[in-house]
DNA sequence: AAACCGTACGACCGATCGGTCTTTTTTATA
DNA sequence: TATAAAAAAGACCGATCGGTCGTACGGTTT
């Protein structure tokens, strides 16, 4: 017994590089921007190639998906949980977020809302998988919010939902406009962190500035 | 003499109606994802009869940016001017964006949005007069604000960049998530219309909902 | 009526799109 | 060492992409 098998393991390897690139790519061009003659090009393997492993673009978008969300998952959320429950871990999360995009770990700043914007008013397999993970975001920034409010670190009449709104808000803004405005994202941090702080029924447990 | 030319009328008219289509079709597939074949096919018109009008893809590209930039002028800005200075002229302005979007006139929800996005980390013509257009809507939001701040609406200390910064973040997000979420739109008005009567010297100046 | 001009069409071009099929190379097992 | 299996390549397919060219139609001018 040999353990692993260096042919699946070759394929891991290549699969892995192969969405890395798609989900690069596809944060500049879009999901459906997303050419497999480009993708095969840049990674210099075949076309063909890239149907061993995915039966058609379909599969690779959903995947590529798959792939993004397991990045936003280790580079975006998971810093932010190791910061105790409360306003802190909620503003950790809007700023770890903010970090992602001026990190510029995706030439195109975002994978997921790129996405969005170009599955308006599509039907299939690739906007219903996106709608989930969207909703899985946007329902962590809310239990965030609640968390805060049962701490009591949050009044009780906030509404979760609409303050959860209010922190992607200033995030999906911050993406959109950084290419134009280099301010968009300081602009993004010093608006939640003024409205947390307003908030917050111990200022002190945010950043001043 | 005859005042109009049947020729020039008749060509008005068609392009008239070829950017109507172009500015549509842009809002859902972006300024990339507009096929001149499509576009073509649902006009019934010849993909060659394009070319009579403009002389490339980039060409129509930028005739619909236009296109769009007065259609938003006519729906959105000018119905916000009819509005007296100050909060309400900024919340007006605010209100009549969320409507432009619920009303569903493009069936993308928003042109320019969608081209913004598109159109990161790409240069050419279209970026930079898309870059333009987009200064513009920033740049009137600052000065709603910084009138409604010398009409004494508004806190001396308000930061005019920032108070724009955050007004539009509500209407971005509202549109990208409009699909999503259906209350997306709701909670942009309500955290707008919070946020304002919590700044305005004169809260009565806004509606209480 | 003739010349002219803006509009619009159909045929066609090379390039690229997603996708199929056959063959070759690499690795593991009998 | 022969065979099976996974990975990758190359040739090729019909469709569509943006774009060109020659031509015909309709309204204007002389």
């Amino acid at each position: 017994m040999t353990g692993t098998d260096g042919r699946l393991a070759r394929g891991e390897r290549t699969r892995t590089a192969v969405l890395d690139a798609a989900v690069a790519l596809a944060s500049e061009a879009g999901l459906d921007g997303l050419s497999l003659g480009q993708l095969a090009d840049r990674l210099h393997v075949s076309k063909s190639g890239l149907f061993a492993h995915w039966s058609s673009k379909e599969e690779l978008q959903l995947a590529a998906i798959e792939h993004a969300r397991d990045q936003w998952a280790r580079r975006v959320v998971g810093p932010a949980l190791d910061v105790p429950r409360g306003v802190r871990r909620l503003f950790a999360l809007h700023e770890s977020r903010l970090a992602f995009y001026s990190e510029r770990v995706l030439p195109g700043g975002c994978f997921f809302a790129n996405a969005e914007f170009e599955s308006t008013g599509r039907t299939g397999a690739v906007p219903d998988r996106l709608a989930v993970v969207l909703g899985e975001w946007i329902t962590l920034l809310e239990r965030l919010v609640t968390e805060a409010v049962e701490l009591g670190e949050l009044p009780a009449d906030t509404v979760p939902q609409r303050l959860a709104f209010e922190v992607d808000a200033a995030g999906v803004a911050a993406l959109l406009h950084s290419r134009l405005l280099a301010r968009s994202l300081d602009d993004a941090r010093q608006a939640v962190l003024a409205r947390l702080r307003g908030l917050a029924t111990d200022p002190d447990l945010l950043p001043h500035h």
